[in-house]
DNA sequence: TTTTAATTATGAGTAAAATTAATAGATTGT
DNA sequence: ACAATCTATTAATTTTACTCATAATTAAAA
């Protein structure tokens, strides 16, 4: 079996140009270098130096494995490298599963302040879960999730980061602008934009189309926010959105907010963490940044 | 010490879901994982799996050494298996020095049938030597020395390969096409344009202007042939080289040819390599197949 | 609940492997 | 030719890894 001894003799023996200066740079006697090369290439069945009177070159195999070394070893030491610093607590890896599209917006201003205060953390944000996000955080492959369906579970904590009100978002001059609140029927001729996820979990569907039995007259999904919002905004058809996010984006381009039905669709952002977790320093650090930029205006009057 | 063997258990483990599966997979008892588990887990100082209830799940610093071990034992298990080919003489790499910079384009129709008949064998070719093609030769960084400049030395063998005339290229209009052959002195008043190496390295001085003490207009280095000729074409300067090079060039280009003094400048190829690599197959397959492209002509009367 | 089957953890003994010390052999430069 | 320096080898020692046997824990079945 090829070792990282191996791997860090070849570099060693290349570097100092000799066995004597090897061994001592690893910290063992010439002879146990001697004998572990040998072994070595015994067992590779191959010559790895050349030893041309007492000084040792690397062969052809040997120039290979030299490469090998200089990609592997780097690889390994950074990893204990950066264990050693997880073990003190001085780092780690903030690893933040979302289930909100359009969250994302939100949580690009939270991370930006959340690096700059925990210059040792780093932040991974992932988007896909082949058992949902509770899965993924149970599981260990997140740390924190952002999600607007909390499932609450034994060992794992939701709390409430911000409400808001889901909108339509229909282009400026839309009809739909004239009226208080868009109806089900409203829709019907209507063509919607949403992300491509299903529709069981799309509030425009579970709580506005489909309690009135109401299908669009074409539904298209689109994976970003931006481009679906220049779709609504040359007059393609409609979307539902965050109001914070619409309000937003109604600024750069030529769009309205129509509420849905008369009293809202009211909703509230969680996020979720493993109970055992915590005492991560970072992590309550950065839940407590994320409550500071709630978005205005749950539902107004 | 993170070791290939932690490696492949924490890869193990995860993908079979438990240790004792793992264990199975790795030829070791249970006990064993156990043991080399929890001995790792104290010298890294951060647990690395989770234990609920039977079932184990990676920690944080897990995933990152699984992420660690998905890059690392490939390269591992890929070297292996290449000097197991080695070591059967099945497979190898043929790296080739060159200090002729326009024997690239003769290089390049070697190496193609070579490749062809030689599946197993990789061919890399090298340009810059810290101690020269010789030095590079001596210390294994390369088998084969592409040279117009032999240097006998134990346990070194060169021999040629090709004769060739070295000539001037001249735009096809040039004053010079009208004599028989180009006299040092013809060039003080031109641009030479040659390949970054130092004066005494190449012919056209050494050879020709030096004698005559004579130095020309101006004195420019480009890299590439191509460049090299288009420059020579448009009637920028001259430049020396090859004749089979030339003249195959002059047929796509507006180019001229004049020999180099009256008897011209003959210079031979030499392919150098080391004595012990006499029974590398490959190695002298490539050498018997380099003859055959032998380029016509050397000076022609 | 008790039982059963399956999984992980632990302790002690054993086998294997790596390391060392001592020394011989080889090479280079003065 | 000699001293200095390097590598190779042998035998003894230490260290390490592994196994066996068994305990402890967990999950599901009776």
């Amino acid at each position: 079996m090829l070792e990282r001894i191996h791997l860090r003799i070849i570099h060693a023996v290349h570097q100092q140009g000799s066995l004597t200066a090897a061994a001592k740079e690893l910290c063992v006697t010439q002879s146990a270098l001697s004998h572990t090369m040998r072994k070595l290439e015994d067992n590779l069945g191959t010559a790895v130096w050349v030893r041309d009177g007492r000084s040792l070159r690397l062969t052809q195999a040997g120039h290979y494995l030299l490469n090998i070394a200089n990609r592997a070893l780097p690889l390994l030491s950074g990893a204990e490298e950066r264990l050693k610093q997880i073990a003190m607590g001085e780092r780690g890896t903030l690893r933040i599963g979302m289930e909100c599209h359009p969250c994302y917006q939100w949580l690009l201003k939270v991370v930006s302040p959340f690096l700059e205060t925990w210059p040792g953390v780093d932040v991974d944000v992932k988007q896909k879960f082949q058992f949902g996000g509770v899965g993924a955080l149970l599981d260990y492959e997140i740390d924190l999730l952002v999600t607007p369906d909390p499932y609450f579970k034994s060992g794992l904590v939701f709390e409430p980061v911000f409400d808001y009100e889901q909108v339509l978002v229909v282009p400026k001059d839309h009809k739909l602008t004239a009226k208080k609140f868009a109806q089900a029927e409203d829709l019907r001729d209507q063509v919607l934009f949403t992300y491509p996820v299903s529709k069981d979990r799309l509030d425009i569907y579970t709580q506005f189309l489909n309690p009135d039995q109401v299908i669009p007259k074409q539904h298209k999904t689109v994976e970003t926010t931006d481009i679906m919002l220049q779709m609504v905004a040359c007059g393609r058809g409609v979307a539902a959105l965050p109001r914070w996010l619409a309000e937003e984006y109604s600024t750069k381009l030529p769009l309205s907010v129509v509420r849905l039905g008369k009293s809202g669709i009211a909703k509230q952002i969680y996020l979720g963490t493993r109970e055992g977790d915590s005492d991560i320093d970072y992590l309550s650090a950065f839940i407590k940044m994320a409550h500071s930029y709630k978005h205005p205006v749950a539902i107004s009057p």
